[in-house]
DNA sequence: CGTCTATTTGAATGTACTCAAAAGCGGTGG
DNA sequence: CCACCGCTTTTGAGTACATTCAAATAGACG
């Protein structure tokens, strides 16, 4: 659950729950329907709680790239849409019929109000986000088809097989092709 | 200075200010000099007042990528490494004569006690690096090498000429050889 | 089952790399 | 002040990796 990922990194007291869970909303997204379409406002940070989403962009020839998964327990959204209020670059959209927790500005702005102590909640949790960010960057500087592939495969072990070959290829920079014929050399090594 | 900056995004009491100084050192790097080498802990996390910074990782082949530049006005270090005390994957040197502030891990945390008000300031921080990490990973999906480079010498107005050109080749993921080619073709173009 | 889409396979192409050599540039010492 | 040295950048030829396009195969879903 959500609270227990949260409080991993900060302590909240029964009245803080309660307050925090008033700032959220639940949704379910079916498969293949939008949290987001390029060009409107990000709205929300959302939570996954079962299910999976994908963050892309779609280029001026409109071929989409992928930036993010976010299965079980990952945060998603257009955070520099939600944040300035400028129209989203990415869309989002559901790979598999999904459940999520929403936040809206407003709703952040009254929590880090009331319960400072979300601060560090959030800074923690971009922080990583920028953490792995830089390494996926040094990544696609450093290494190989093969071997980013293979460091896919354990950055989101849940999700090979899960989603389609062709979303992998996007999310590495491949094209479908290429990716096919990657995968048969890594996995004869392995 | 370095208080402009952060007033830009937190309002700061003199007293608070006056604490602020106390928590962080000042200091030279002569060119090829190094602020961290990798596989040390990274300690600091650095606030450049003038020259150039680098940071970059060096692969199992030898060879160097790039992962940032650190003109005035910009922050660096190893995050992950500062943050959970683990050996540096990157190392950061001095491209040219650079004076730097340097904030250590205590540092950061007695500041966050007496002011919490600079969780949000480095929250904020690390949400823009965040977002700007996002973009270029967009970039080397999405982009050719020549838009790769037109879009470095909007990033970085006051680098291009300024740091050699085998470093741009290298944060933009490309040989140097490469690059010169490039070049002839964007700078005929503008 | 049949249809639609995803994946694989293969041939031809193009983009970026390697290696080698020439040209440019900056600094240093005679 | 100029000549030389070392390093960076440019240029070019040959090569490798990844792409495009096309077709065949395999899988998923109604």
């Amino acid at each position: 659950m959500i609270l227990a990922t949260v409080s991993k990194h900060i302590r909240l007291t029964a009245e803080e729950q309660t307050f925090w869970r008033g700032q959220m909303r639940q949704r379910t997204i079916t498969k293949g329907g939008f949290l987001l379409s390029a060009g409107e406002v990000g709205l929300y940070q959302a939570f996954v709680l079962k299910g999976c989403l994908r963050s892309y962009y779609t280029d001026a020839q409109g071929k989409e790239h992928i930036l993010q998964f976010a299965p079980e327990d990952w945060w998603t959204g257009d955070m520099a849409s939600q944040l300035r209020g400028t129209p989203a670059v990415l869309s989002i959209d559901a790979l598999e019929d999904t459940d999520v927790i929403l936040f809206d500005g407003p709703g952040r702005e009254r929590l880090l109000e009331r319960v400072p102590k979300f601060e560090r909640y959030f800074r923690i949790l971009i922080q990583n986000a920028f953490i792995a960010q830089q390494r996926r960057t040094l990544s696609n500087l450093s290494k190989t088809a093969e071997e980013r592939y293979a460091e896919f495969r354990k950055l989101y072990p849940s999700l090979d097989g899960r989603v389609a070959q062709k979303h992998i290829a996007s999310y590495l920079g491949m094209t479908p092709e290429f990716l096919s014929t990657v995968r048969k050399r890594v996995i004869a090594k392995s």
